[in-house]
RNA sequence: GGUCCGUUCAUCUAAGGGUUAGGAUUCAAGAUUUUCAUUCUUGCCAUAGGGGUUCGAAUCCCCUACGGACUACCA
């Protein structure tokens, strides 16, 4: 790679940024680091109809909480600046004219009516290709057609008008996309774009061709719904003259809806049964909430590691990356062709992955004010060891609260199945025996307890399991959770003995 | 309709002319555990179809089917 590497995701501020957004902007990240190049982040806000209060700011808290740092844009600033499309107006309408000038664009005066008649007529007449081109340019209002007088009356009188792309006729346009390869697409296809608006901004089109260059982006890295205007972007440089800094192309695959059709939208929501968001989203007008990923209990790295593999492998079997690991590892070539699915289990596994390893400490730290919703206000080392004891057992951190409430308070009532199975008539003299032996011993810790219990069960020729599962019954409520000493232990003498009288009491 | 892109287990994917087509998730079974979970072991499951090229094709070519994107003075 001879050029600096300078890379752009440029999303428009039209709402929340979906899943996929952010992997786009995860690859950009990643290409950036692993070549010690620069990723910008610059908002493409043309459309002024199309405006959300907050989804600016809302793309900015995204790509924060998800890791990926932005080495140039609105808040970070740069030599590039500013970079918020709407902050650049002024910088387009020169460009336009310079192909306005140069024969590669040229006026059009058509009103909206008379495009759609134009649109109808095509149809009804068969054409294979019913947009403004090169064989119906002729018979519309533009400057090609009224000729230089006319057209300078027109614009003098202040009349709306636009900028069109006159795009060449019936040539081979020969692009190169490193994911798929050469594109060859015939411009007799193609229609002549809108670079210039009526309303004074420029299009998509012309801003982004014009900003890529000004930024010196050297690669594009953006979703497979751009592959069809490559040509025009290509014909674009072209036409400025800039061939030679012409930056290269990558075009992602889609990320899919998980129930078959179609690309994943904003739509989606929470439809499918998981958030498309990363961050939780309010919608300004309607008012309507749409979950995130951070809001589900995803920690941050899991869930960009699931992303990073939604259409990406590193060729080996590792699945655990770290950012860094991903930075080493990413290479453009590795990025495969097809639209992938989203997979909810997997993500879950992804996110268990992550949560065990986390420290006692750090997932305390995020149980700990679940923990005092509930009324719950305990310190931090016992936080700390219920943690240790449960995360095996949960994906999420707002599940340790299923696995771990009987810590903290006795069960209110007992699973039927395991009493049906487990308690027998016997149990309850038993459990007077457990008691009493309990009670007497002096270090209440889970080794002397475990020694305890064998000894007299053992001794007694009891029902191991049975009797057991009796006590973990009165304990937790149902058979389940860690290893039951370990559990007395933290609950300590008194609440274990009453935990089994109460349990004695209620079943009887 | 037109243009372009794509197609390997249910899902994410590996294998870039020669492997019993590999891994992961899910699911099932077993082991471990007083229980549940974890963990470990095992199992189930795929090259869309048809033609070529080749000694040999998931891999290269063509056709078909299916899927997707685009086709706005939206991005």
């Amino acid at each position: 790679m001879t050029q600096k590497v300078r890379v752009r995701f440029a999303p428009s501020p039209t709402g929340p940024l979906h899943i996929g957004g952010v992997r786009t902007a995860l690859y950009n990240y990643l290409f950036a680091r692993k070549h010690q190049g620069t990723f910008i982040l610059r908002i493409e806000d043309t459309d002024q109809t199309r405006f959300v209060p907050g989804a600016e700011q809302y793309i900015m808290n995204s790509l924060r909480w998800s890791g990926i740092i932005v080495d140039e844009g609105i808040e970070e600033g740069g030599e590039y600046g500013p970079y918020r499309q709407s902050d650049r107006k002024h910088l387009y309408r020169q460009y336009a004219d310079q192909l306005v000038e140069t024969g590669f664009a040229y006026y059009a005066f058509d009103t909206p009516e008379e495009l759609e008649t134009m649109r109808k007529q095509l149809e009804e007449s068969k054409a294979t290709n019913t947009a403004y081109s090169p064989s119906t340019r002729g018979g519309m209002k533009n400057s090609l057609t009224l000729g230089e007088a006319e057209t300078k009356s027109i614009l003098d009188s202040g009349a709306p008008y636009v900028i069109r792309f006159k795009m060449p006729e019936n040539e081979e346009v020969v692009a190169t996309d490193l994911i798929r390869g050469e594109v060859r697409v015939n411009t007799s296809t193609l229609d002549d774009k809108v670079l210039f608006k009526s309303d004074g901004m420029p299009t998509y089109h012309l801003a982004n061709v014009v900003d890529d260059y000004l930024m010196k982006i050297s690669h594009v890295i953006r979703g497979e719904e751009w592959l069809p205007s490559m040509p025009l972007h290509v014909l674009l440089y072209r036409s400025f003259g800039w061939q030679d800094v012409m930056p290269k192309f990558a075009h992602l695959p889609l990320l899919l809806k998980p129930d078959g059709k179609g690309k994943l939208s904003k739509r989606d929501g929470d439809r499918l049964g998981f958030p498309v968001f990363p961050l939780q989203w309010t919608d300004p007008t309607s008012g309507e909430i749409s979950s995130g990923y951070r809001e589900s209990g995803y920690i941050p790295e899991a869930f960009i590691n699931i992303l990073a593999f939604l259409g990406w492998n590193p060729g080996t079997e590792q699945e655990l990356f770290t950012m860094q690991e991903l930075v080493d590892a990413f290479s453009i070539e590795h990025i495969h062709k097809a639209g992938a699915k989203f997979d909810f289990e997997k993500a879950k596994w992804f996110n268990h992955q992550y949560l065990v390893k986390l420290s006692d400490a750090e997932l305390a730290g995020m149980f700990n004010p679940i923990l005092e919703q509930k009324g719950i206000f305990t310190t931090l080392a016992r936080v700390e060891k219920v943690c240790s004891l449960v995360k095996e057992r949960v994906n999420f951190v707002k599940e340790v609260w299923e696995q771990a409430s009987y810590f903290f308070l006795a069960p209110k009532d007992y699973d039927p199945e395991v009493i049906k199975k487990r308690w027998k008539p016997e149990i309850p003299a038993i459990l007077k025996e457990v008691t009493q032996l309990l009670d007497g011993l002096n270090d209440f810790s889970a080794p002397d307890i475990h020694e305890a219990l064998h000894f007299l069960l053992e001794s007694k020729k009891y029902n191991f399991g049975q009797v057991m599962n009796c006590l973990r019954l009165s304990m937790v409520g149902t058979s389940k959770g860690p290893d039951l000493p370990v559990i007395m232990e933290f609950l300590g003498k008194k609440e274990v003995i009453f935990r089994i009288e109460k349990a004695v009491k209620t079943i009887g």
